[in-house]
DNA sequence: TAGTCTTTTGCCACTCAGTGGCACAACGAA
DNA sequence: TTCGTTGTGCCACTGAGTGGCAAAAGACTA
């Protein structure tokens, strides 16, 4: 389990029992969609595999594109988590945010996450669904994000506060694209470089030139 | 039929039958949509009304969520369109896109495009499925649109440039949040201005300051 | 420890978006 | 007018996803 809680009493049964239910279907299910394909497995075979029903299954994921992003889905929660007791020491939203992000990105402490990470890329990447489940998740991330915000700090309008999240996902998510598409070992440190490389371009992105090339043949 | 096409030579008659079936299945479902809600609208029922077989549904629209759509994605596909002949004239890229934009937005001629843009919006506030099928057709014209820059242009590294259309976007994005939320009347117009306010917004996004709120009862 | 209450699970039937195959209808070209 | 091409409808089907309900499992109390 990627979650990096506190340490707390131990759950009663029921409960540890759920969230082994939870960690089976979705080991299994990255396991099964990365060697057989996601549309190629059927909810019906991962249940099986798992030993519980369906019902079960939907009672633990919303949806079979949850299992697929899941592993990301994690940090943005804990993200949250993390921004609802972060403070700010006088540095913009924007760096604020990615501080904070950054945050979460330490507290993946699973040695299992990045792989699992690079699983759910490589789902998004060829199974549509999977994309837009993850993208409409980041937006849903913006949504929450900004209402923390406005419970905790004193801030710019709306526009402006969910556009610096907006840019900080953006930011985040090709930085994500570019570290799967990368050679060597997919690391969390890996992922945090890309991050930071990505941060560092947003200022200069206002400013980025395009100008007609030149052609060949055009003397 | 929103689409601006240059006028052109009288197509044959299956290509018109053809237009027809999609306007009416796209005119028809969104007035179905917005009546008694996305998934209450079956598309046997849509299918009915219109009159063709739920198979040509699907030879004509990719899903039920492209119907819902079908007035934004217009757009981008015009946005695309543009972009594949625009010359800047020395701005930034950023500027450059939103140019393009505003050009693709003027090039929404028809008079009910405001309306159906509406109910487009309304769909995907109330229904993930569509707002994750938007999300996901951005994210697919942002990588069309890179090839299309890359082509014709001489440009800063990819990442750059995916920041740079991924900002462009959810610039506009929030701008139709923000259009679909204001009270009165919904205009091309009115977009276009909150685009142009979006737009506006950018370059101080990156310098918005975060200060702890000040407390109540803290004295 | 047994009984009772609460919560969870599995089973089952079902809906509906979405798909492929194929025969027939409609259109287009010569 | 004939023939080739393209489009449509029909049909059977799959699989994600849902609701109802009885049985099983866990929690709590005397």
């Amino acid at each position: 389990m990627s979650t990096p809680a506190a340490p707390e009493p131990r759950p009663p049964l029921r409960e540890r029992k759920k969230q082994r239910t939870r960690e089976a279907l979705l080991a299994t299910g990255l396991r099964l969609f990365a060697e057989r394909g996601f549309a190629e497995t059927t909810l019906d075979e991962l249940c099986d595999e798992v030993e519980v029903s369906k019902r079960t299954f939907f009672r633990t994921f919303a949806s079979k594109e949850e299992v697929a992003m899941a592993p990301l889905h994690d940090l943005w929660e804990l993200f949250l988590r993390e921004l609802a007791t972060a403070t700010p020491a006088g540095e913009t939203l924007v760096e604020f945010l990615h501080g904070v992000l950054l945050t979460a990105l330490e507290g993946m402490t699973d040695p299992d996450w990045p792989r699992r990470v690079l699983v759910s890329q490589r789902l998004a990447e060829r199974n549509p669904s999977v994309a837009a489940y993850g993208l409409y998740f980041c937006d849903r991330t913006t949504r929450a994000a900004l209402a923390l915000l406005r419970e905790r700090f004193t801030l710019p309008d709306d526009l402006t506060v969910l556009l610096a999240l907006d840019i900080l996902i953006a930011a985040f998510h090709r930085a994500q694209e570019a570290w799967a598409a990368a050679p060597g070992p997919h690391t969390r440190d890996g992922l945090r470089e890309h991050a930071d490389a990505a941060r560092t371009v947003l200022p200069v992105v206002l400013d980025a030139p395009v100008r007609a090339a030149a052609r060949v043949g055009d003397s």
